[in-house]
RNA sequence: GCCCCUGUAGCUCAGUUGGAUAGAGCGGCGGUUUCCUAAACCGUAGGCCACAUGUUCAAGUCAUGUCAGGGGCACCA
């Protein structure tokens, strides 16, 4: 189609790259389209009709082409032809679709920090959406060929780990028959008086504030081993747990005095002994203190000490997932950093995935959410509620990050029971009974055949988005948007659903139709798998 | 007051980066089972794409403004 342009147009190279199909839908103008000749038109000052009959040319000889024709104002449609769509699904079946995928190639070294929330409790329902996305995104990555490390980095160096250790040693002060407050800003939740209990067990004499780094050493590891025990329910780990303190002082002093000499900090004019980041200079809209008269930092300092280190262990891919409470110093951060490597060098490694909040409600009521005044939902109650970890996953992951959530238990129990997981699912299950029923019989994956006899229009359909599939992935993996990935195997299902009732696949009479629409299945369970896969959800052999 | 995100069917959400007649699930109504799993399938009803103006061959999609909801605006994290 390019060549034909440039043959008979003299179009520019960056003209011809504009030119592009993409997936025309259910509306009858065949498999792919392209609407390019409507934006040469333009540029070319010709008639867009005349365009798009060159590129329909240029289309017409090719193997995969079964016929291309030109509508309305100027599209340009495509018919696949059905030798190409029945050796892609015989690819598929072969290769599966990671195989497919694989044939990429490398793609380089991607990190990913999700969730890095501070060890001062169990994971809330907030949590578990960042956690599911950031696994998605992970898993996604991986599929079309980037090496992915997981890495979850938390503050242990703040005053919130001070104020955790003191509300444990007031607990365990009450505990005693004591009057110790939890401190102001300290943690009320119940978990901790089952820490304090524990606690007074193996060590009876701790006292505050002399046992100071006992109670927060206490607090620390109780706090992650809940932290991971969620994880572990939605089945999520990580390669490496980055912990602030590792940075202090060395890493962030360092990165202090980088941004000393760029000119980017200034003392407190009233001699307090402050340091200010001049963040106005990075057309931020303020400048903030990233180190406090006493000495210690601000959050955004080891922050962009964090973001130093990563950029320095020679990553291709920096992904950062965050909630939207944090979107003002993630930008800040990265616009330091920026000032400091190089904006081409950070824009290109670094991006950002930012979503929103989940409004939790039961029964219309909002529920409100507070990990220090304990009163929260937690993960673990969530994936309760809703039944299991695998429609979790899927709730979380079929919105697209930034919208908002309204999510409200009574409804998620309900809709879990009728759930498209579970569509998703039976499809797959489906697939599995007839590979039963066949045994080893009807399973020579041969295109030659399947090209000829797969022609009902429910086959069509399913061999037309089983050959869009690896596209799909890696338009999905590209955008860092897992809910495309959601989106897709239901479609692949709902294809499958509507083939399976109209058409039977074994035929004992008929033996090389039996084969090809075996084909189709095997298409189609690879297919089912490989998204699953991606999504983190178990593909059951039967329901 | 300033900044970010969002506004699409009764509800929860997609919408292929500006394309042709705006989609799905749930809910409503009506149908389908001697047959590889009915957790399925088919049909039907339901829309001022928040509102206004603009950009152009073409706007749910881009720009500006208005309204509404969420989040942020710590020397907490």
């Amino acid at each position: 189609m390019r060549l034909a342009l440039r043959r008979e147009f003299a179009c520019s190279e960056e003209q011809l790259r504009s030119v592009a199909a993409v997936e025309s839908g259910e509306r009858g103008y065949g498999d792919i389209a392209s609407s390019s000749a409507m934006g040469l038109a333009r540029e070319l000052k010709l008639p867009p009709r005349r365009i798009a009959s060159a590129m329909a040319d240029g289309l017409s000889g090719l193997s995969f082409v079964e016929g291309v024709t030109v509508d309305g104002p100027g599209f340009v449609n495509i018919t696949l032809s059905n030798g190409y769509l029945s050796s892609m699904a015989a690819r598929l079946a072969n290769e599966g679709l990671a195989g497919i995928l694989g044939e990429c190639g490398p793609r380089g070294r991607a990190l990913v920090e999700f969730v890095s929330s501070n060890p001062t409790g169990p994971l809330t329902v907030g949590h578990c959406r960042q956690a599911v996305l950031g696994d998605a995104i992970s898993r996604l990555l991986s599929a079309v060929g980037w090496t992915v490390s997981r890495e979850y980095y938390f503050n242990d160096a703040g005053r919130q780990m001070d104020r955790l250790a003191e509300s444990l040693a007031a607990r365990c002060d009450q505990l005693r028959g004591g009057a110790m407050p939890v401190p102001e800003g300290g943690y009320q939740g119940a978990y901790i008086l089952d820490w304090a209990r524990d606690l007074l067990l193996s060590e009876p004499g701790i006292a505050w504030p002399e046992d100071r780094e006992r109670f927060r050493k206490a607090a620390t590891g109780r706090a992650f081993d809940l932290i991971r025990n969620d994880l572990e329910l939605l089945d999520i780990s990580f390669d490496r747990y980055f912990a602030e303190s590792e940075l202090i002082p060395g890493a962030v002093e360092e990165a202090i005095d980088r941004l000393n000499r760029a000119g980017l900090t200034y003392d407190d004019p009233d001699g307090s002994g402050k340091l200010w980041l001049k963040l106005t200079a990075l057309g931020r809209p303020e400048d903030r203190v990233v180190r406090r008269a006493g000495g210690g930092y601000t959050y955004r300092m080891p922050d962009i000490a964090y973001h130093l280190d990563k950029f320095s262990r020679r990553f291709d891919l920096l992904v950062d997932v965050f909630g939207s409470d944090h979107i003002d110093t993630c930008r800040d951060v990265e616009a330091a950093v920026s000032a400091l490597l190089g904006a081409d060098t950070v824009g290109r490694t670094l991006r950002t995935v930012i979503h929103q909040f989940v409004t939790l409600s039961r029964g219309g009521e909002t529920v409100r959410m507070s990990t220090r005044s304990g009163e929260f939902v937690t993960l673990r109650d969530l994936v309760d509620e809703v039944g299991s970890p695998d429609v979790t996953r899927f709730l979380f992951l079929t919105r697209r990050a930034e919208a908002h959530m309204d999510f409200d238990l009574a409804v998620a129990r309900k809709d879990s029971e009728e759930n498209p997981v579970f569509y998703i699912q039976y499809a797959f299950a489906r697939i599995g009974g007839i590979l039963r029923a066949a045994g080893d019989r009807f399973r020579d994956t041969d295109a030659g055949q399947a090209a000829d006899l797969l022609r009902e229009p429910r086959e069509r359909v399913l061999l037309r988005l089983l050959e869009a599939l690896p596209v799909r992935v890696s338009e999905a993996a590209a955008d860092l948007s897992p809910h495309r990935i959601t989106e897709t195997a239901s479609e692949l299902a709902t294809a499958f659903h509507g083939f399976y009732t109209q058409h039977k696949v074994m035929d004992e009479g008929n033996p090389s139709l039996t084969r090809a629409r075996m084909l189709l299945c095997l298409a189609c369970r690879e297919g089912l798998k490989g998204l699953l896969e991606v999504l983190g959800i178990s593909a059951p052999e039967r329901m």
